[in-house]
DNA sequence: AAGAAACATTTTATGTTTAAAATATTAGCT
DNA sequence: AGCTAATATTTTAAACATAAAATGTTTCTT
């Protein structure tokens, strides 16, 4: 075995192991970072208006589409299981933010929309919400925010096609 | 109201308002990426190796440091409440892969060490969540990594900074 | 030495999240 | 019509997470 050969391979592999380390490194900034995010928000909206962060994540989506949607699509969207979306709709029911109703063609299916309580009371939490997210993210520079965005739409692409 | 003053007091708003909205934007974004890879990480060590992501990041800060961390020190580390980090640890000892045991001059605290056991089975683990990772970041170019390196210990600093 | 305050951990109560099983409905096929 | 498969949702069991109370230890002050 020729230690020129053998020294190309070590360098190639002690290469790749660097790389990992680096992906690595910035996989774990990358959830600090949103984990930090997300315990500040949940914070505020919890002492501020006594909700949690699922709660209010349901709340948007239905803000978003004054229609309704269905609990399926409600998971869909916020990348949850079923049941946590029926856990959570359920306790939304209940305080009257949110109306499930029967959908005229399909048995199986509830329209999910905010009640006029609901939209009112979800308006006032976005207007902070927002605030509070510029807090956190709106010191970045206009061309930070841009590349941002593209590297993270790059790696959700990268994501997505693993499984597939 | 001269017409002057109140178009350039809505410019502001309106531009302020646009600011608020990328940063929501962006926001969205990185959870959503966070959250993909996590979930793929945490599928992956559920089958490949029958261990939850908080337990494996338990073990990780353990293999970091070899003489050993204290409960708090966990608890810190993993950015976690201590009653969280109490629960984890005593299922990770009944599995024999880490002990506790008493800190010789400190009555109060415990060192927490990787067994050989838990030491042999979380380098198979690791070696295998690196790939994993690098599988996720490892198409980001160079430049784009350092980048994001930079950009989130900037946000993650503006985080910090706020409820001092 | 006694008491107060800080520290380190565990326990308890509550709530979130997931995967998987259970229930019920719809659509397709023969 | 009857059987099967797909769909939509809820329920259940287990793990995780937090805050707050409880327990025991150490340090500081007087």
């Amino acid at each position: 075995m020729g230690s020129i050969a053998a020294q190309a391979s070590l360098d190639h592999e002690s290469r790749l192991e660097q790389d990992d380390h680096h992906a690595v490194r910035l996989w774990l900034r990358l959830l600090t970072c949103t984990n930090l995010i997300e315990r500040h928000l949940r914070n505020r909206l919890r002492t501020q208006f006594d909700i949690t962060l699922p709660r209010f994540d349901l709340m948007a989506q239905l803000a978003r589409e004054p229609k309704g949607l269905t609990m399926g699509d409600l998971s869909q969207r916020m990348m949850v299981s079923g049941g946590n979306v029926s856990g959570i709709a359920s306790q939304l029911e209940a305080e009257g933010l949110i109306s499930r109703e029967p959908v005229p063609g399909n048995r199986r299916a509830f329209c999910v929309t905010l009640t006029r309580a609901g939209l009112q009371r979800f308006s006032e939490m976005a207007e902070a919400h927002e605030a509070w997210v510029a807090e956190c993210l709106g010191r970045l520079s206009g061309a930070d925010c841009e590349q941002m965005m593209s590297v993270l739409k790059q790696i959700k692409a990268d994501v997505a096609g693993i499984e597939s």
